[in-house]
This record gives structure tokens, sequence and C-alpha cells, in this order.
DNA sequence: TATTGATGTTTTATATACAAAACAATTGGC
DNA sequence: GCCAATTGTTTTGTATATAAAACATCAATA
């Protein structure tokens, strides 16, 4: 009675069992055998031989590197990436990204919050330099980050308080929160600033703005990042050029999105 | 006759058909309904109410904005990060990454070469700075960046050729090859190299290094990439410091995969 | 080398997933 | 506001996917 009540009427059984699979064999560390599937699934073995052909000849598994072992195949890469930019987000938001990386010079990212992590949905590259940083479906620890400050100056502070619940912060560089107080102080700095900079004098190496995205609700959905090199980056600029049109990018992406405020 | 001699005996309709459905979503630029999933399956609507039923209640398909329409749901995204981690050269790496990254105090990635794009498989941000230009999952074209240079160097001329067959390469800098002859000329200096460095002082911006990581048979599986802001990437050093630091993690990975050259 | 246990594969009787058809609820055009 | 067409949902007889059991193959141990 305790875990399935699975046993609706509409229920395919046989895709039920093959996605299980893929979600053992993500979980496991290694690949596994037939008959290790079988039992984690509590399954027969001939079913679940009939699950791994099927998914191992459409590409969602693929053969480990031990003999009669299987893993994740390539095609489950392509539906993430698929579903990255399927976001309804990243559509409004690419060409206005785009836009600004052309007008500032240096490269532009769009991430939303998801659990714990910061999760970048799309970047736009500067156009000089071979380094090429991309970010796009990557996650990152959003307590840690400029940007994760960004994204959740949209919670409450019981909100925030339950993000921190059981969450542990250890100190990335000095000046990482490490606690819920901390971090409070940060998202409240972001909230009433209406932004975050951080620029190489205090951080060597690298300048970065974040500015939130509201949507129709007035909720904080998103955040437009701009990030680059101190060489490529005046400090002069920064606040009298790079900062306001960081900011209108982000307000056009929110209006799109249906938000009437006027931040 | 045509499309499907699919139907061997070991074939569960129920999973495959539940994985197309996932497939058809992911190239679909917007959600569908539940009438144009199962006409462009070629099924019956019923079917396909059962098929859609079950993706969505495990979370592999999601509602999308409009009613009665679906698109990925988050799990897909789980998959993929699993697929990622799950490769057996990003376990070796890992550690010897996050190794480099401390000994250097720059960020270190990990890339190998999927189809036409280099997808990076791993990374390890520099502790200093706020801005973590995270990379791993992403793609980019590989004719046109370094790393992707490095990766090449592993195919024949042959191979080269075959990669460059109807693959249009626009300039993405002044410095980008644009034809198979610019981009061989450009992986032949990589091979005899055994690196490609680039300098701030050519690409205004950013560092970085890439060097290849060989397997047991001596191919070019995958590349180690150095990377930074040049104001972290002291010229002096580079040669002297990061280059051979890297090459020595380059080759300590490469041992673990069995490699016994001497590169 | 013989023996045991475990695993991968094939067969097949039967439980059950399926598609047609009926139904309900929307939508769009006149 | 009506009708027609399209879509989402439910039912149900039947075709078929399934799990047990048999078989084949391999590995380890004595």
């Amino acid at each position: 009675m305790s875990e399935s009540a699975n046993h609706d009427i509409y229920f395919v059984p046989g895709l039920h069992r093959g996605l299980r699979i893929l979600e053992i064999l993500g979980a496991a560390k290694t690949p596994m055998s037939l008959s290790e599937i079988a039992r984690a699934m509590d399954l027969s073995r001939s079913s679940a031989f009939r699950l791994v052909y099927t998914l191992r000849q459409m590409e969602f598994l693929k053969d480990g590197e031990q003999k009669n072992t299987y893993t994740l195949g390539a095609k489950v890469l392509n539906l993430g990436f698929a579903y990255l930019s399927n976001q309804p987000i990243t559509k409004i938001a690419r060409p206005l990204l785009a836009q600004l990386r052309d007008t500032t010079g240096v490269s532009t990212h769009l991430s939303v919050l998801e659990g714990h992590n910061v999760l970048y949905l799309g970047s736009h590259q500067a156009r000089t330099g071979f380094v090429s940083n991309m970010v796009t479906g990557t996650r990152v620890e959003a307590y840690a980050t400029a940007i994760g400050w960004c994204l959740l100056s949209g919670k409450s502070e019981a909100e925030l308080a339950a993000f921190c619940k059981g969450l542990d912060m250890p100190p990335i560089t000095k000046h990482t929160p490490t606690s819920f107080q901390m971090l409070k102080a940060r998202v409240d700095q972001m909230r009433t600033d209406g932004f975050v900079v951080s620029h190489g004098f205090r951080e060597p190496g690298g300048s970065s703005i974040a500015v939130p995205v509201w949507d129709q609700a007035g909720k904080v959905v998103a955040c437009v990042n701009l990030s680059g090199p101190d060489s490529g980056f005046d400090f002069d600029k920064l606040k009298s050029f790079y900062l306001p049109e960081t900011k209108a990018t982000a307000l056009r992406i929110s209006r799109e999105l249906g938000y009437e405020g006027s931040n």
C-alpha cells in the first residue's frame, strides 16, 4: 500500500519500468548488469532483458566497459539539452541577451533557480577572445554566488529560512556567506540595490553584474548576468554603461513576461 | 516495410513509443497537445493518452503554458547530468583537475568531442573571484576553438576532411579558420606543439591552455584545459609553470586510461 | 575436470495492454 | 446560439506483451 497506488488504469507498465531503469542507471555510480537491474527493479530477468534490449536499440542505453553491463546512452543528453532550450524564458531572452552581448562586448548569461542550485539556461559569449567559458546547462550552488543571491531575492524570509534548512554552506571564498543570517544580509542588500556587482578590485580576476527578471506576478524568475575579465571591464564604464544596459535588458525580458512594475 | 523492421520479438512497444514521444517533444520548438502527439506518432489518441499520462506522472513530461499541452519535464535534465557524471573519464579526471586547479589557482576543464561540438564534461573553478563561468554540459562548435583543435588532432587528414564535409564555418573572430585547409593548419600546428596556448596579447581578455589526453590505444580522447583572465594569468609563468603543470595533469589522466606513450 | 551457481537468452500459456468505438467537453465558424 | 469539427476521456473485446520455466553459457571451486 505504501509506495504504489500506481496501478492506475492508464499506466503503461513497459514505459514506466523502462524509465525507472534509466533513473536507476543514472543514480548508479557504475554500469550495471542485466541481473543487477532486474534485482534493483524487483523484476524477472526475462522482462528486464526485453526492456534493456529496447533501451539499447534506441540508444538510451549503451554498453559499459565491462562485458554485459549498461550505462546511460547519449540520447538522454540530447533530451537534457532539448529541455533547456525549450524553456519558454530561454526563447524570449535569447535575442535580447545576444543584443546585450553585442552592445557591451562581453559575455551575457541567463539563469534560474532550481532547488539549491543556479541553473544556467543559456549564454552568449564575448566575440573577442578564444576563451569560451560557456555555461549552458551548468549547475552551481546558489548560496555562494552573486547570481544566486540575485535569484534568492525573490524569496520571503520564511522561504529563505526553509531554503537554508539542512543546507550546509562551506566557505568557497572569504566572502561566502556561511549561515542563514549572512545569506539573508546578502540577499537583502541585493533587494535594496536591485542588482549585484562584483568587481576585480575586490575579487581578483573578473567582474560580474547580476540583475533579476520578474514575471507578470512580480516574482523573481530568472537572472540576467553580464561577466568578463577585468581587462575587458572598465570600472568607469561599469556604473555608467554596463549596469544600465544590463538593467534595461532584464526589464525588457520582464516586460515580455508580462511584468508591469517599474523596477 | 520502409522504416521499421522494428518488430523484433523483444521490443516492448510501450517503452519504444514513450521514448519517441520524448524525442518528438524535444525536437519540437513548442509544447504539443495530445492530438498533435498522436498524429506525429501515427497513433490512436487513446494510446497516446495513456503514454502521456504515464510520462507526466513520472515527471518526464510537464504541462506547457497553454492548457492541454506538454513539454519535457525536469527528469530528463537529471538524466542528462547523470550521463555526464557517469562518463568514466570524468571520474578518473575529476580529482586530478581539482588538484591542477589548486596548484595553479585558475579554472580547469575537461572536454571531449561529440559530433561537431566540444562537449564539456566537467570543470573546477578558480577559488578566487565570484565570476563562476562553469561549463559542464555545454557544447560549442569545435572548429572555432582552441580546445576543438586540440580534440581534432586525434583525427587523420581523411577523418578531418569528413568532419568538415557539409559543415559551414562562419568566422567567429578574425582568427577563426573558415575552411578545411585553414582548420587543418591549426590542427597540424597543435599536433607538432603538443598543446595550444592563446594569450591575452593576441586575444584580449583571457588566456587558455589546451592539452590532449590519450587512451591506451594512443588516441586523443579528451582535452584538459586551463583558462583564466589575463590578470590572473602571468605570461612569464605561463610557459614555465602553467603549461608544464597542465601537460603533467593530462599525462597523468592518460596514464590512468592506460596510455603508455611518452608525450 | 566435474559440479554448482549464477547469468544471459528463448520459448510459450495466459494475464493484460491496446485501439476502436462511444462518450464528453471544447472550440470555431456562420 | 447553433452546428460541426476537433479534442480529451472512458469503456471493452481481442490481439499481444509478459513472466515462468526451460535452456544455454559461463565462472568459480573443489
